[in-house]
Parts: structure tokens; C-alpha cells; sequence
RNA sequence: GCGCCCAUCGUCUAGCGGUCAGGACACCGCCCUCUCACGGCGGGAACAGGGGUUCGAUUCCCCUUGGGCGUACCA
């Protein structure tokens, strides 16, 4: 029976949780959860420019937003420097590091040489065997990993393969500053071995990295975990993601009105599949996950697809639910108004839900569908839009207008022409708004003077409909 | 520059020597429909190029090209 699987999520702080990092989460996560293991979350805070208590939250946020939950207390990596020095000091003691005391211009001179001479810049182990007793007086010194010389260094990945580097292109590289402060190479060896981590998944921007720090696990006789690292997600374009493709930061997503389910379903599906299988519930996905669906190629990032999935989750979303994101979202994006009117409304925005559901991509989009309910009357219309009327329609309206405000709820017509005059406004469909509008109110008492707006605007269809249909005081 | 990784429709992907190369998003038609959606049906759309290996390559190997990552007393 193996060992319980052990995976971490190890972000550092920069201010939101990166959509890339999300899904690295989401791996970890997932295939702790289908494992039966555990997933610690480790925030590798020890760049302390950065790293601020608001970077951490959101974080925390960013997580708990996706409903991804870690197991134990986050380990901050700062916290654990005095621990990371005692193994530089222990791989000192074992003779698998020395001490280097190369100034930083030297080691400018030394990459700048190498260049010149079509070499990789490498540090050259001029340390690596020379006497202590010739060290330079009153400069303290870091503490190198020696890096074997010769030989390969293979990383068994799950990803990737068996990826082999030859050690003549490792260097001995840093892994305590002379601050004694350590560099994130020990840091993350030291981490994932103290909390027994078995399954290491990253990004594949770490590949190389891995291969270093094997140097470490290795000169301390540690096991090394097994490792997945997954390509990384790219914008549209094809190139790194960045902030020029938008959003990073999945607080933006929430924003932007993505519902966490939607979003753990789309990013599964970038990097990894199971068969042909596009949406599935968090369950599934956690019960089908496993290192072998994971691609090797980097996907692009694509906001039309994400939409289509948002769409689906809004649709079979319970009205309940959408309502309390829907507010949620209002206040959290600034929409006061917006969020005065969901509240104050809610009996109507609920039952209107069902029908506006399927006309939604995003929350944000439900929520401009809902205006038409609790919009300030009487509605104004803007001067292209009226243009498009007739005069006796646009008379009209502005009549009805006036009625409108006289009435205490609406009735079916009611609905309609405001609706008209709403999507006018603001260059929608008039279905976009009619439709639910109607659907949410029905049954109420249809009144004379309405019907006769109703008839000059041109739906004739629907009010011949009504006409039949009215239950009471239809005139014409 | 050097090292490493990657490469199937526009995009996400299935494929793990023999398939009419499948699905999803997007797109285009048709249907449903008083509008818009939703839904249903149908359509166009891919194995980057060149060498091998093999009876047979999308699939295995090499090269080219094109992307990406790394190359810090950052993480």
C-alpha cells in the first residue's frame, strides 16, 4: 500500500491569485481529493516586498471563491527561514556546499566573460575547493550547492517524461544568501520534504528548477516526491499570459460575473481531459482525475468558451442562488443602483429568473436583464431610439409613460412598452427584456388604454393574443 | 547564445501503428418561435514541413520551422 498522496498549492503573494496559479490549485487540489490525500497550502512569501497581508488574503479569497479548501494551516515559507538555514548549514556539514565569496561585480564580470566567449553564464565553482582560510576579510559569504560535475540529472515526470539534464549545465548555484536568508530553490526542498509531500504539480516553468533541486534532495538522502509539471496557460495570441489579455487575477473573474463552478469546470479542461467528456460537476471531475490526463502542450485561454460554459452554469443554476450572486456581484462591482433595485425587488427578479437565465453568458449580464424591473420610471428614451418610432407610437408611449407612474404594480401591457421603450434605450432586442418581463407578471388586468399603445407600436400579434386571452376588461 | 519543453480543425481537445481522424466552443445553414435566447438537425474546418523505421504512420525516431520556459544573493 503506498504512502497517502500529500500535494501543496505554493503561490507567492502578489496581490490576487493568478488564473494560471487557480488551476494549478485546482490539479492539486483535485487529485488530493480523488487520492484521498491531503493538500497543503504554502504561501512562499519571502520576497518581503511583496509580500503583503492583503496579497495573502487574496489568496485565500481567490481559493476559497473556486471552493477549493486546503487541508491544515497555510505554512508561510518566511516563517520557516531559521529551519532552511540549518540545512544549508547540514549540507555544509556533509560537504555537499561550501562557501563563495564572489562579490556581485565579479560575478557580473564572470556571466559577461562567459557570454563573450559563447559560453552559458554560468558561476564558474571558483570556491568550490579553494581554502576558507583565503577568504577576503569582511565579506560575508553564501552558501553554494555542490552541483555534480558530471553525469546526467534526470527528473521522472508525469507530464513530461523522463527529462535528463547533463550536469555540466548546472551550476553551483545559491542556496543561502549571505543574509542567510534562503533562496527559493532550498526553501521549496526543505518545505515539501518537512510536510511530506509525495506529489509535487506545477507549472512547467519550474522543469528546470526541478532538476536543481533534485541536487538538493540529493545531498541531503531525501526521497525525491514525484512530480507533475503541467504547460502553462497562454493568452489568445499564443504568447505568456498577461495583463494585456485581461483579466489575471480570478477576483476579476468573479467580477466580471463567472460562477466558480463554471470556472473550475473551464480550467480543468485546459490541460487535462477525460476522453470527450467538456462539462461535468466537480465531483465527476475529482472522481476522473488523474496525472495521466494531463496535456504537455500550453493551451490558450479562451473568454468565448469560458462564456458558453458560464452560460450553461447560469442556466441550471437555482434562481435562489443566481439571485445571491447577482447582489453579491452588484455591491462587490460598485453597481449601487442596481443593488438597491435587486433587493428591494426580489419577489419580481426571482420569479423573472427562470426566463432570464437562458439569455445570460454572465451574472453580469442577469443583472442587466433585471433592470426593466425595478428601472426608474418613466423610462427615458433616447433620441435615435425615438427617431425609429413612429410620431403616433412615440406619442403614445410618452402618455403611457405618464400612466405608468400612476400604477401601483404592472400589469401585462404595462410590461411590454416599457420593455420597448427599455431596449430602445439601450440598443437591445426587445425580446431580450419583453419575454421575462411578461413571464414573471402574468395574469394581471389588462387596461383599455393600454391595449390602444400597445396596437400603434406595432404588436399587433401579441395583442390579438391578448385580446383572446385577457381574463377581464379588454377593450379596444 | 546555451539548456529544456511543446506542436491534431480558428480555440480547447479525443486518438496511445491500420479510424470515413471523434467531441466541444466559435462560425454558416435549417427547424422551433409574435422578438431574443434556449433547444434540435445539418455543414465547412486539423494531423506544421522534410527525412527515416514499418506491409502500413496523426501515432515511433531524427532534422527543420514555429511557439514556450529557464538561464538572479526573484519566486
Amino acid at each position: 500500500m503506498a504512502k497517502p498522496v500529500v500535494t501543496r498549492f505554493a503561490p507567492s503573494p502578489t496581490g490576487y491569485l493568478h488564473i494560471g496559479s487557480a488551476r494549478t490549485a485546482l490539479f492539486n487540489w483535485a487529485f488530493a481529493r480523488h487520492t484521498g490525500g491531503k493538500m497543503l497550502l504554502r504561501i512562499e512569501d519571502t520576497d518581503r516586498e511583496r509580500s503583503t497581508q492583503p496579497a495573502i488574503d487574496a489568496i485565500y479569497d481567490g481559493l476559497r471563491w473556486l471552493g477549493l479548501d486546503w487541508d491544515g494551516e497555510p505554512t508561510l515559507q518566511f516563517a520557516r527561514a531559521s529551519r532552511h538555514a540549518e540545512v544549508a548549514q547540514e549540507l555544509l556539514a556533509r560537504g555537499h556546499a561550501y562557501h563563495c565569496y564572489c562579490s556581485q561585480e565579479e560575478l557580473a564580470q564572470m556571466r559577461e566573460a562567459a557570454r563573450a566567449a559563447g559560453r552559458p553564464p554560468r558561476y564558474d565553482g571558483r570556491w568550490r575547493d579553494r581554502d576558507p582560510a583565503e577568504a577576503p576579510a569582511g565579506v560575508t559569504p553564501v552558501i553554494r550547492i555542490k552541483a555534480p560535475q558530471s553525469g546526467d540529472i534526470v527528473v521522472h515526470d508525469h507530464v513530461q517524461g523522463e527529462v535528463v539534464f547533463k550536469a555540466e549545465n548546472l551550476d553551483d548555484f545559491i542556496i543561502l544568501r549571505s543574509d542567510g536568508t534562503p533562496t527559493y530553490m532550498l526553501a521549496v526542498v526543505v518545505d515539501d520534504h518537512d510536510t511530506g509531500v509525495t506529489h509535487i504539480i506545477r507549472g512547467d516553468d519550474h522543469l528546470t528548477n526541478a532538476a536543481r533541486q533534485i541536487v538538493i534532495y540529493n545531498g541531503m538522502d531525501w526521497e525525491v516526491p514525484e512530480m507533475a509539471h503541467i504547460p502553462l496557460i497562454h493568452g489568445p495570441d499564443g504568447a505568456k499570459l498577461s495583463k494585456r489579455h485581461g483579466a489575471l487575477g480570478v477576483g476579476a473573474y468573479r467580477q466580471m460575473g463567472y460562477l466558480p463552478e463554471a470556472m473550475r469546470n473551464y480550467l480543468a479542461r485546459l490541460g487535462w481531459s477525460h476522453g470527450d467528456e467538456e462539462l461535468f460537476s466537480t465531483e465527476q471531475m475529482v472522481e476522473w482525475f488523474g496525472l495521466d490526463g494531463l496535456n504537455k502542450g500550453a493551451a490558450r485561454f479562451d473568454f468565448v468558451k469560458l462564456e458558453s460554459i458560464n452560460g450553461h452554469y447560469i442556466r441550471e443554476a437555482q434562481p435562489g442562488y443566481l439571485y445571491e450572486v447577482m447582489v453579491a456581484t452588484a455591491a462587490e462591482t460598485g453597481r449601487t443602483a442596481d443593488h438597491e433595485g435587486l433587493v428591494t425587488r426580489k419577489p419580481t427578479v426571482l420569479a423573472a429568473l427562470p426566463e432570464l437565465q437562458p439569455r445570460a453568458k454572465t451574472v453580469l449580464e442577469l443583472i442587466d436583464l433585471a433592470q426593466f424591473i425595478y428601472a426608474a420610471r418613466p423610462l427615458p428614451l433616447d433620441a435615435a431610439a425615438t427617431a425609429q418610432l413612429t410620431d403616433e407610437a412615440r406619442a403614445n408611449v410618452a402618455a403611457f409613460s405618464e400612466q405608468l407612474q400612476g400604477l401601483d404594480d404592472w400589469t401585462v401591457e404595462a410590461i411590454d412598452v416599457t420593455a420597448r421603450a427599455f431596449a430602445e434605450k439601450r440598443g437591445l432586442k426587445l425580446g431580450k427584456v419583453a419575454q421575462p418581463l411578461r413571464a414573471a407578471l402574468t395574469g394581471r388586468t389588462i387596461s383599455p388604454g393600454i391595449f390602444e399603445v400597445m396596437v400603434l407600436i406595432g404588436r399587433e400579434e401579441t395583442m390579438a393574443r391578448l385580446r383572446d386571452q385577457a381574463p377581464q376588461g379588454v377593450a379596444s
